[in-house]
Order: C-alpha cells, then structure tokens, then sequence
DNA sequence: CAACAAAAATATGTGTACATATTATTTCTC
DNA sequence: GAGAAATAATATGTACACATATTTTTGTTG
C-alpha cells in the first residue's frame, strides 16, 4: 500500500469526511441542498443577477457542470434564471426569496459544521491546517473576486 | 461569499488541484490511470487474491463504485479477475503482469508528483500539512490493515 | 435441517467533475 | 460593416461517489 501516505490520497479522504459531515448535518437540519449547490447559492446571493459563468468562476468550478448545479437549484425554487438584455447568450441567475430563506437558516449550520471537519485537530492546529491549505491553493487559477 | 474561507471549500479545491496534477503527469508519462484507479491496483498489488470488498475497504471506497473501477482496471488488461473458490459470492482479483509492469513505471512518477500537489508550501509546512491532515482522518473510519 | 441473518456483487438513480464538441450571440478586426 | 475570433450555454461521454435495492451465496441458529 504505497498510496497510504500520499498527499492525495490524505486530502481525498478529507474531501470525502467533509462532504459526509455536511450531508448528514444538512439532513439534520431538513435541508437538502449538497455542498456544491451551497457554495453555487452562497456566490449567486453575493451577486445577484450573475451569469453561469460567473459562478462557476467564483468558485472555481467547471462551466459545463455549473449549468446542472443551477438546474437543480431551480428545480427546488431556490434560484430564478432569465435571459440577459445585454447579452442574449448569458443567463442573469438570481436567489428566489426562498433560496435566501433556506440560505439564511443554513449559514450558521455550515459555518459550525466546518469545525467536525477537522475533528481531530485542536483549535490551533485547526488554524494551522486552515492556514496552510489556503497557502497551497494561493496561487492556483480559478477564483476570480 | 461566505463559503470561501471554509474548510470544506479549501478542501474541495485541493483535492481538485491534486487530481489536476495527477492526470496531467499521468498523461504525459503515457499511462492512463485516474487516481482512483492507482489507489486500486497499489491495493491490489500489495494483496494478490483480495475480493472487490477488500478493496474498498483498503482504500476507504464505496462498495459499489469499486466495481466499476475494476471493471476498468480489467478492460486495460491490468486487473484479472475470477470467481473464488472458497466463497463463490466474491471475485479474488489480481494484477497481470501488464498492471503489475504499468505500476512500477509510474510508481515513482506518483510518488514525486505528490509535491506538486502542495507546490505553495515549503518542505516543513508539507510535513505539518500532511501530519495534520492525517491526524485529521486518523480516527475516521474506513481502512483496515 | 430449515428459516434467517449477513455478506459480496450487481443494479439503479442522483449528483458531481471535466474534456470536448456544438450552437447562438457578441465583439474584434481588417 | 462583413468575416473571424471569442464567449455563454448546452450537449455528449467517461469516471467517480454514494445511497438504496436486489440477487446469490454463505453462515448461523432454533
């Protein structure tokens, strides 16, 4: 088992916790949105009236997969897409005001739920870990403020 | 954007730059294998016979996904796979030779490319970034020796 | 030993993740 | 200002990831 100590496979089995920790807390909490659509309805809030491709660009997602993260945003009344007047190619995405209710009821539970995710670390390692992996992200490509 | 500084979302875009860097170095060593599927076939290598549950449970995968993996690992002639003699609900898999040959070539391509995963940091924050994030997983569930 | 619980695969369905191709529209450039 | 390059979505195809259900087989137990 050469792999077991490699950086990659260490980070995707914290991948793996995280998205377990917030599924289960999401369910808890009788929401169901996955962490994906949230980070989707946590930049379309940020930015109402934002084009796919803006989103996927503020958290650096691909654009091809964005399009059916919105979709079921939308299916779930969440979110509301319209053809944009400036430019008829893009789709202005905006939050329904039920999208910002469940949003506003689900922020403290995954803001609290990030500290599960390194359960095992203390709070200065927690700080430590944190701190480093957004060092190690620093200079990739993708967000754009 | 709420979400950014989360650990969930800096974990997500690791584990993304990480099999980023996988595949583009796989690709230019002329082997195709995803990360999971080395995951697998390191599993494989280092217990010949084992059943596909087994897998699973060295790497910390889901039963079910595991068999498409394998699946793959056996259409590129890596992987063979029968029926066990001794319970014949299970598949004994094993490397061939071609599997057994592909994976010392790229072994010390995957072993060197973990850097680049965390190519932001400097060699003492690797080693605390990766002590913490196996601390991190320590006591999570998952893999058996 | 028959009923039953448990385990190993497989099947099914949803949701990412991403490469590549296509279409519609805009913008750039000659 | 018409053709070319670029962009926003969408479509297509492959590969995870995982929950749940089903089938086959094994092991247990009354």
């Amino acid at each position: 088992m050469k792999s077991h100590g490699m950086a990659g496979h260490l980070i995707r089995r914290l991948n793996q916790k995280s998205t377990q920790v917030f599924s289960t807390q999401m369910q808890d909490a009788g929401i169901d949105l996955t962490p994906v659509q949230f980070a989707a309805l946590d930049a379309i809030i940020a930015h109402p009236g934002i084009d796919q491709a803006g989103v996927a660009s503020k958290i650096a997602y691909d654009r091809a997969t964005i399009g059916g993260v919105i979709d079921r945003l939308e299916q779930k009344g969440y979110v509301i897409r319209e053809v944009s007047k400036r430019d008829r190619r893009a789709r202005e995405v905006r939050a329904s005001k039920a999208g910002a209710a469940a949003f506003e009821q689900i922020l403290p539970v995954v803001t609290m739920l990030q500290d599960d995710v390194l359960a095992g670390l203390d709070d200065e390692e927690k700080r430590t870990f944190l701190g480093l992996a957004l060092k190690a992200i620093g200079n990739a490509p993708g967000i754009k403020p």
